[in-house]
DNA sequence: CATAATCCGTTCATCTTTAGAACTGACATG
DNA sequence: CATGTCAGTTCTAAAGATGAACGGATTATG
């Protein structure tokens, strides 16, 4: 498969991988968010060759997360800034440079702290669940089926043909294994979780 | 610059990015969290060449996103499990799913639904302040020096030598600008925001 | 026993993408 | 008029990705 053709697949994520999960389109929205906005910016901060620069930066706008505006005339230029779609990424790229800061550090520490302009104090960022506002860890959360479900490719496994249950219910994800005779192959412990 | 030097940088996101900002690794990350873990799965999931997938299961291994775990012994066989660095990838990959849903849905919806253990429903990701529990907006936040903070580059523009202060306190990010002499070339107007 | 079949890779020839540096073009400055 | 800024484009060589075939260990099938 090629990665171009991400854009056409039915998973939202494989669809959003395709328009921003490329490395150098991720450096450069990381810029966006800190106010870059100017071709050769993005160019001497990130140290990219222009080539690609120009075509991550076209794409963007391409996909509508991106806009062209043009902040002077004569000569006519052109800067970069986020749309509202744009700034919906926010949260995949603080989420990327708290991993980051936790599981990567070097010696010296955080390179930048975020604060909060609400409560004044210095954050880290925290995913919740939107409908009773506790945190939200992966264990906590079932996948179900949606009304876009059609390649099995890209549902979970052992989800096929069960269409809005639940797919760790005790038990419920190893059915294809235990039905299988007795064999010689040795099968270590199997867990069902992540 | 190449993109394997990316380890190498200062910048938590940058190395982030390194680990982990290739679409492949992405696309396996997600099928790991749907507990995906050999190495056939893998490959008939995504299509990925078989050489590509080695080597993508072999940096995350060789970080420590992912181990392998023997899962039966003659033949001898190994799965592909997240460890807990891996597992607080967790934020990051719901947060680029929830972001096609919104943005990038097909004709018939979402394929699939995360339902939150704890309170039952179906839920969307929310982005919260660690200090305050409150949302957090782009807008709501200002950038500041952390003890790490090394090469310029990396760093907000306009922060170089104002450690510890905020970027955007109120038109400190145009100083450059403001105190260039009049000239022919006509600027437009310069809003210092996202 | 011979012949699939399963699983996890590796190898190789081919094709595509990327890097890096130089170049264009419109304009401004000294 | 030489030099500088900004936003690209064009070029070639090097790096990376693809697809298909192959390998080794072992179990399953006829």
């Amino acid at each position: 498969m090629r990665l171009n053709d991400l854009g056409d697949e039915a998973c939202s994520f494989a669809r959003t991988v395709g328009v921003i999960g490329d490395p150098w389109t991720l450096l450069i929205l990381r810029d966006c968010f800190l106010r870059v906005r100017q071709f050769e910016e993005f160019q001497s901060r990130l140290g990219v060759s222009r080539g690609i620069l120009a075509d991550r930066l076209e794409r963007l706008v391409a996909n509508f997360v991106l806009t062209k505006v043009a902040y002077q005339e004569r000569p006519l230029r052109y800067e970069y800034r986020l749309t509202p779609k744009g700034l919906a990424l926010y949260p995949i790229i603080i989420s990327l440079v708290h991993w980051g800061d936790v599981h990567l550090v070097g010696k010296k520490g955080r390179p930048i702290l975020h604060q909060h302009r609400a409560c004044q104090k210095v954050f880290d960022p925290v995913l919740t669940c939107s409908e009773c506002g506790e945190s939200v860890d992966p264990h906590d959360v079932e996948v179900l089926l949606g009304p876009g479900a059609e390649d099995p490719k890209h549902l979970p496994l052992g989800m096929l043909g069960s269409a809005g249950k639940p797919v760790r219910g005790r038990g419920t994800g190893s059915v294809a294994k235990s039905d299988r005779p007795a064999s010689k192959t040795r099968v270590l412990k199997t867990v069902d979780s992540l």
